[in-house]
DNA sequence: CTCTGTGAAAACATTCACAGCG
DNA sequence: CGCTGTGAATGTTTTCACAGAG
């Protein structure tokens, strides 16, 4: 068991996907699952999910596992799911717009409270129940809806004076989707959603790689599987 | 002078960041940058900058600094983005709506080639110039328009089936927008931008924080910045 | 006999410190 | 001098292997 703030990082990423394959057992009133098997779900091995688990005490049962309803709720308070959460995003452009109606934050409980952009052409707009207001109303919006954590949605160029308002407002969280380094003082967390690096990576990793057998060319695939979007 | 292969992830995860910001400078018109500055542009260290740069042999000058013109041609062939990708999106949701108009795609040689969606009321729609296809022209098409990289961003529960196609259909690099992990066979590589994740981190890591002096409470701030959106 | 919890070992990544080139 | 390239030192994360609880 040790402290809040000594949890590794690479723990604390897998955290979230061990709740999220917890949660999906409890659904399907699975009563128990071993390191093995939560290992697996991640991408990970059995070895590494026990010492994960063991940051936080004694969650298992020798000779059992982990018994998933108990785990599912450990997490959750861990996380600080089981209270929601509100937060300011900015930028009402295109992944703005997708954000706002992100189901998977719904869903864990990242609740979108209000709505910002600095176009006046937008000022007043709704959006899926939610009022686009002017980036002058942010820090007395933050206070009076008590936000907890801001969301960056805005081009590149933009980023860092957002990222400054929202400081200035009091918030300690902010996830930037903007392709731009952020700074902020010490005491608030950055954490970054930025694709293009994440497609470069891709691109890099593929390179490298061997020419690549593509495989058997029947015509027409029997796969048939499904592709819809939310 | 290390083999592509056997680049650490975490240098790998920074060349598109040192890649940005050379180019930045590129367009200033700078000549040289030092480690250092690098370093700080992207939240780094001078040490890990130049260690990083040595995995691609000697592409500085001591006493000097990098070239910031080579530089940035060496990174853009490191990473391959000295030429055009092309790329398959699967969901014409929220999040496929934004990928498809994302500027920093376009403007890093990521090009939208097709686009793809399983619900037949989609199909045959114009997006941005690009058209809906079905899932079965996945495989057809990605050989016709010789498309190199796919880009998942379907609901959780259909992320898996559209793998398993994209991979069927010889693609060997995935970004998944979807919040749920995916098998691939080896040789094929998977990124993941899964928002859930980063925002529950985020969550995690404020709550862990001192309890957090909010900043002195003036009326209004004195900020004043942009929050526009693309 | 199963499956966790955990020290000890190995692998990996970052930081240091300085030699050496321009 | 200034600033890179790099071996050696340090720190961190993962893997191993097994003791011990149920």
């Amino acid at each position: 068991m040790t402290d809040h703030a000594t949890i590794p990082r690479p723990v604390i990423r897998r955290m979230p996907q061990y709740l999220r394959h917890a949660e999906a057992l409890e659904r399907q009133g699975v009563e128990t699952v071993s390191s093995a098997e939560l290992g697996a779900a991640i991408g990970s091995t059995a070895a590494q999910v026990r010492k994960d688990l063991a940051c936080f005490g004694q969650l298992g049962r020798r000779g059992v596992g982990y018994v998933v309803r108990d785990l599912a709720r450990e997490l959750r308070s861990l996380l600080s799911l089981d209270r929601p959460w509100r937060v300011a995003l900015v930028g009402a452009g295109n992944i703005g717009r997708a954000l706002c109606t992100y189901r998977t934050f719904r869903e864990r409980g990242f609740r979108i409270a209000a709505l910002f952009d600095s176009d006046p052409f937008k000022d007043g707009c709704t959006w899926g129940g939610l009022k686009v207001q002017p980036m002058r109303d942010l820090r007395r919006t933050v206070r009076a809806l008590g936000i907890d954590l801001g969301i960056i949605a805005v081009p590149p160029a933009a980023a860092q004076g957002v990222a400054d308002q929202l400081v200035a407002a009091g918030l300690r969280g902010i996830l930037n989707f903007a392709p731009a380094r952020i700074r902020v003082p010490p005491g608030v967390r950055v954490r970054y959603a930025d694709f293009a690096v994440e497609i470069e990576q891709l691109a890099f990793l593929i390179t490298g790689l061997p020419p690549g057998p593509r495989p058997a060319d029947e015509e027409e695939p029997a796969v048939g599987q499904d592709g819809s979007a939310e």
